[in-house]
DNA sequence: GTCAATTCACATGAAAGAGACCACGGTCTAGTG
DNA sequence: CTAGACCGTGGTCTCTTTCATGTGAATTGACGA
């Protein structure tokens, strides 16, 4: 009882924050830092919009955490705020992140989802493309109006769909009497550009914009910026921001990291009833954040994802070096024998090892060992700590008992 | 010893099926005037 | 007569299987020094 009104008294009475949400990484602030070339440059190329003139694409490109989805966002909201100060209402201002799980990551869903954001209502499934597709071109062509469509993730979409749906995209414009369409293109990946279609490439990479990654001082400045006001006067350490900013950098310089780190060292200390954001908090804070990660990640697997990961998990405890994917095959399929489920493919059960490696939960490499055939050699990517919870989760989840 | 051919154990790709979900349009049913 | 229930059809989406093809180096076996 005494741990509870600990815990309560240190939210009561000892509130690091001011405003949390600042430094929260989907927050906007007024000011950019240290992107000021790549926003002016968006922005004179996205200007003529404001006298109804099509714009050119763009795409832009860039690490994780790199700015490219805030500045695009700055100026996509500078610019329909010019646009009412004209008094004109002939830009729309559509952004769609195509990585989110159920909502835009299907051709269907995209096209559905920009119709949606267009105040119109379109069912979640059950209609043909194209019969989606004349709707949101009806909606839009019914009068004079630009409309910059934004695809955040744009890599990811392509992936799982195939590109020929953004050159569909452009070559509405020639199908539309009155509105016209400009595609901002975002991705993540820097060799994006390199294997789509020509006509595609072409046509989406009018115009181009990298993104560099933050150096540490850069990455301090920002949260500087964002700590000021999203925390109370006086409760970060020396050195605290110093710290962050290196921590990040020595990643990707992914700015975003770089927020939760700070978001979650306070969180820490706050919870833990200091007065001060230390040093320390950083390090756990380090810790808890890829823990957290990891153990979301499993948690959120389908069964047969998880007996997969039980199977390596069980062949690296038991030692002997290398793990190969025909290995964790015959220890998923006596897995599955004990918790009754159906036993999935060899060739499936490969997807999942790679779909695994993708997360970053464990390593795979493929090599030839000769006339010993290729394979993949598998190392779990995973600390002691978070091996523990982990299995505990396996284990509850799938219903074993050891 | 050297070299090319062979071979293994999968990787990787493409296509297609199963089953869930859903909208649409037509038909049936029950309730109303 | 009409509103709502109910059905069949046709569409997407995800997960999976089936079939086909690709692949890198250890191994093998022929060959020549």
């Amino acid at each position: 009882m005494d741990k509870i009104d600990k815990i309560l008294d240190s939210y009561a009475t000892n509130n690091l924050f001011k405003d949390k949400s600042i430094v929260q990484a989907n927050y906007v602030p007024e000011a950019i830092l240290h992107r000021a070339e790549q926003v002016e440059a968006i922005a004179s190329i996205l200007a003529p919009a404001l006298r109804g003139e099509k714009v050119s694409n763009l795409f832009l490109y860039g690490g994780t955490g790199s700015g490219k989805t805030l500045s695009v966002q700055h100026v996509g909201e500078r610019l329909t705020e010019k646009m009412k100060q004209i008094g004109e209402d002939n830009l729309k201002f559509i952004y769609i992140n195509c990585k989110l799980k159920k909502v835009a990551d299907t051709e269907y869903r995209i096209i559905a989802q920009l119709i949606k954001s267009l105040k119109g209502n379109i069912p979640f499934t059950g209609l043909p493309l194209n019969a989606v597709y004349s709707k949101f071109m009806e909606m839009i062509d019914d009068k004079k109006q630009v409309i910059i469509l934004v695809l955040d993730e744009i890599d990811q979409a392509v992936k799982k769909i195939n590109d020929s749906f953004i050159y569909t995209l452009t070559r509405m414009n020639s199908e539309l009497k009155n509105a016209q369409i400009s595609l901002i293109g975002i991705s993540n990946s820097l060799t994006f550009m390199e294997n789509i279609d020509p006509r595609v490439k072409s046509s989406l990479g009018e115009e181009e914009l990298l993104f560099p990654h933050y150096n540490a001082l850069q990455l301090q400045d920002i949260l500087r910026q964002r700590a000021e006001n999203a925390f109370k006067e006086g409760v970060l350490d020396e050195g605290v921001i110093a710290k962050c900013a290196a921590y990040a950098a020595r990643g990707y310089g992914d700015a975003r990291r770089a927020l939760d780190l700070l978001r979650v060292a306070g969180e820490l200390a706050e919870r833990e009833g200091a007065k001060k954001i230390e040093l320390k908090h950083i390090d756990t804070a380090n810790q808890k954040i890829e823990k957290d990660k990891m153990l979301d990640v499993i948690e959120g697997q389908s069964i047969q994802f998880q007996q997969v990961l039980y199977a390596i998990m069980n062949l690296e405890k038991k030692g002997r070096g290398s793990i190969f994917t025909g290995d964790v095959y015959n220890a998923y399929q006596e897995i599955c024998n004990k918790t009754k489920n159906e036993i999935l493919t060899q060739r499936r059960v490969g997807d999942i090892i790679a779909e695994f490696d993708m997360l970053g939960v464990i390593n795979a490499r493929v090599i030839s060992k000769g006339r010993q055939g290729r394979t993949r050699e598998i190392k779990l990517n995973l600390n002691s700590e978070i091996k523990e919870k982990a299995k505990e989760i396996l284990e509850k989840a799938l219903d074993l008992r050891v």
